[in-house]
DNA sequence: CAAAACTGAATGAACGTTCATTTTGTTACA
DNA sequence: TGTAACAAAATGAACGTTCATTCAGTTTTG
């Protein structure tokens, strides 16, 4: 039995190695040969699986927006609590970031930088459609307040990121009691 | 009369090239040259007031945060009020991004990547004193959440990071009565 | 054994930085 | 005030390095 598709095997572990050298220097510090190194592959192995550098780094971007919102929405069904199911996903999120803490991080840094093209960007925004949904229908109701789901992003799944990042640098430590405690800021902010 | 001390006007130049540029393609995309051109200055002479490309970014990154912390506590006394002494400096610091969009772009981009030295990250924080005082005292008189500072800046800071990036990607627009608004969801998300 | 995958040295472009030279500004002196 | 001497600032071509990418040759696979 082969459990990984034999020709995938290069290429994940050069995934793994570039999410884990631009967490550490930034998608321009580190060079092809760093990648290449750290997969365990010739330098020119890279462009048998990606065109260039910059479609290594979309390709890696997406694989992670997929992932992580994969994630996000597994086992959702809408309720008839808006408060519950927005309680589920931020949870599911939340819980992404903690165990995926460096393709959390890529995310991050790629959310934050003019790494990734804008298309790429557009893309990737698309798999949120069932959080806009569920924020759409919390507001209908009456429930969540009547602004930008910008807003209300910037205000439940945005600050994550930042705890994490200091995590990353060691000035907060992200328990589960915090993650409760973080759970409730998020949802007073949006809550009508 | 001589306004501007003259051995300045061209590292000031530099600064704002640097800042424009830097916001654009990112710190490692944007070549000496290029921050030369713009600034209308030849590529040697920014070695006249800036040691390497490093010293560059670290020297314009204290100046656009001392920029930012001298806005957001300009004309700060402390009162009896906590609730108002926040609104205060939160409106101070949305007003200074909203003011100074590219200082606030490079801020961010420099808070969320590898760019800077953890040292001058450091010293950058110290500038944010007051306000974490200010969040003690709340804390002590049973107004604000008993949780970390990091988390009540994640919750009422970033955010407006956040909506600024989105408004320069033209997907938000940042207009006087959502500041108000955001205010409001900052507020409840870290009062007690 | 043929095709596909892989290698790593070679390539050329681009970069940060240096420095010999020129330009601009200041001082000294008649 | 005009000018010669000096100093500081600025220039931009040149240097050495680093990088993304290519490709001729080698190994692996089926």
């Amino acid at each position: 039995m082969r459990t990984t598709p034999k020709g995938q095997v290069k290429r994940d572990a050069l995934v793994r190695a570039t999410i884990t050298l631009v967490n550490n220097n930034g998608f321009h510090a580190t060079p092809m040969a760093q990648i290449a190194k750290l997969a365990g592959v010739s330098a020119g192995t890279i462009y048998r699986y990606f065109e260039s550098k910059q479609d290594l780094i979309n390709q890696v971007y997406m694989e992670v927006k997929g992932a992580f919102s994969a994630s996000a929405f597994r086992d959702y069904v809408a309720t008839s609590s808006v408060e519950g199911d927005f309680k589920q996903i931020w949870h599911n999120i939340a819980a992404f970031k903690l165990r995926e803490v460096e393709e959390a991080l890529f995310l991050s840094q790629c959310d934050n930088t003019p790494m990734i093209d804008e298309a790429s960007r557009q893309e990737g925004l698309k798999h949120l459609r069932p959080l806009l949904d569920l924020w759409e229908r919390g507001q209908a109701q009456g429930i969540i307040r009547p602004v930008s789901p910008y807003a209300l992003y910037a205000f439940t799944i945005y600050p994550i990121a930042f705890l994490l990042n200091m995590q990353q640098r060691d000035h907060y430590e992200i328990t589960p009691s915090r993650v409760a405690e973080v759970y409730h800021m998020a949802w007073n902010s949006i809550k009508a």
